[in-house]
DNA sequence: ACCCAGATTCGACATGTGTCTATCTTGACA
DNA sequence: TGTCAAGATAGACACATGTCGAATCTGGGT
């Protein structure tokens, strides 16, 4: 109702996502952005995400992180769950697989968190 | 593995939730964390914490934020998911009940998602 | 005392989700 | 070409979750 002009031209990689303490969300918006908050709903997945969030190089191959304490291919089911909500991007490099966390994700989500200013 | 002695001082509020930038989490933190997001993994429940996040004088009343889509049942179903995990806190005065976000909510989670730096 | 409106609780039900084992795919290397 | 290891996929299954209608609770008026 009150913002118009520029809008597009701010966020490049999150299409979305206004501060929760800005207003009511559109059904939308609030779809998108609980899919994020869904994907880190998961202690596994959470776990998974903080693994490659604080990787050194800013990505982590699956071998080194995979010691959350289930089987391998429910970490698969995860890192796919993470990587389809846009928290993850993965790469494969010859036999092993990295995963960094997508450009701007964390800003995107502290965004929404942010007290109105 | 590393901090000892002046725990239990600094937060008062939200006694969890290191950034995940920071490193591997606990099980247990995850836990606490995961929980915390996974309340606003829902459409409907980050619309209505929305609502009550961006309420004028810091609460609203349930009668003015359950235009949700949903039954009035389902959305009291909702708020309390919502206070079981810790992001609102209700008051009854008269007829109506009141919700405000619960305080040093939105700075843990937007902790949570800060960049290590 | 009665009733009414706001809000929560209850019971039921369909759908979603996390987990596993087994199997398949992909690339490296002998 | 064959084999091995890293990961992903498939199928199955128990359990959690979102939703509703009906019943219940809680205060305020009349």
């Amino acid at each position: 109702m009150s913002n118009l002009g520029l809008v597009a031209i701010s966020a490049p990689t999150a299409p979305c996502c206004p501060p929760v303490t800005a207003g009511a969300l559109t059904a939308t918006d609030a779809e998108v952005m609980a899919g994020m908050f869904k994907a880190l709903g998961d202690p596994v997945r959470l776990r998974l995400f903080a693994n490659v969030a604080s990787a050194d190089d800013g990505e982590a191959c699956v071998c080194d992180i995979q010691d959350v304490g289930v089987s391998q291919p429910t970490v698969s089911h995860h890192l796919k769950k993470l990587r389809e909500a846009g928290l993850l991007t993965s790469e494969r490099r010859g036999s092993w697989v990295y995963y960094r966390v997508a450009p701007g994700v964390l800003d995107a989500m502290a965004t929404m968190l942010s007290p109105t200013r």
